[in-house]
DNA sequence: ATGGTAGAAACTCTA
């Protein structure tokens, strides 16, 4: 199974750019964030066209999150349980055996700023959720845009990014918690280019001039990391004309009952 | 030191 996840800033304005990126990438499933529409907008039909469907919590101008799938989807949930927020921000559903948690984490805006208190107080919150959802579903992705930058690797100047929003030491720290539960940034299981980054703010050139960060990631539960061949950021839909400010990253997992050692391959399409 | 861009919406907020 292929698993993405990719911050599209606006679904409305992005879908050609989706649809583009499911014929090229042939994903299973793709965790949307920002889709920035109510759901009475979402465009089910174009994407049962292209031979999916999807589950998705929206609203009006900000947040709202989706999981298009290939695969059929099951057990959906909305939200965090227990913590009441108008900001849609999550969605679960479970997809061939894999719970699928896709979340857009609040950007935080300033640290201590108000934003950036909700920011830390909703990790706290979704960091506990998980630890239950973990011990449900032993095969758990967690992924989404984190807004966090958790390594000096994942900023194009730590220097520049110390103690600023995305890189804190508290957001730093909150992204270890949930690692902690018994999660796996699945990219850093694989060697990958120095400079990966997942998103590039707009203005200064900075996509070109190769500043970004890495905000967005994958998270594994140690079953699904075992079965995890591969993981890449797709900085091609970035580069695109009028792209989102966010590159999707996608995960290759082999098939529950194939056997870990066997090297036959199980990513025949491109 | 500031502003630079983009999206949605509506003359501003969020990222």
């Amino acid at each position: 199974m292929k698993i993405a996840t990719w911050n599209v800033n606006s679904l409305k304005v992005r879908l050609p750019h989706l649809l583009d990126w499911l014929a090229a990438a042939q994903p299973d499933v793709v965790c949307l964030q920002e889709i920035k529409l109510e759901n009475e907008k979402f465009p089910k039909a174009e994407l049962e066209a292209a031979g999916y469907e999807a589950v998705w919590a929206g609203q009006k101008t900000y947040n709202g999150v989706a999981i298009v799938s290939r695969v059929p989807l099951a057990d959906v949930q909305a939200g965090i349980p227990g913590y009441s927020d108008e900001q849609r921000r999550v969605i679960s559903a479970t997809a061939d055996g894999v719970r699928i948690v896709c979340a857009y984490v609040p950007n935080g805006q300033a640290v201590g700023s108000d934003k950036y208190e909700y920011k830390l107080g909703w990790l706290a919150a979704f960091t506990a959720w998980l630890r239950e959802e973990l011990a449900r579903s032993p095969n758990l992705v967690v992924l989404g845009d984190y807004n966090i930058a958790p390594d000096e690797r994942d900023v194009y100047d730590p220097k520049v990014w110390e103690g600023q929003v995305l890189f804190s030491e508290p957001e730093r720290e909150a992204f270890r918690k949930i690692v902690g539960l018994g999660l796996v940034d699945s990219f850093r299981l694989f060697e990958q280019p120095e400079r990966s980054f997942t998103w590039w703010d707009y203005r200064m050139n900075m996509f070109k001039r190769k500043l970004g960060l890495r905000i967005d990631h994958i998270l594994l539960s140690q079953p699904l990391a075992a079965r995890c061949e591969s993981v890449a950021i797709d900085v091609g839909p970035r580069a695109l004309e009028r792209p989102s400010d966010h590159a999707p990253v996608i995960a290759a997992l082999r098939p529950q009952t194939q056997r870990t050692t066997n090297e036959s391959a199980v990513n025949g399409r491109a």
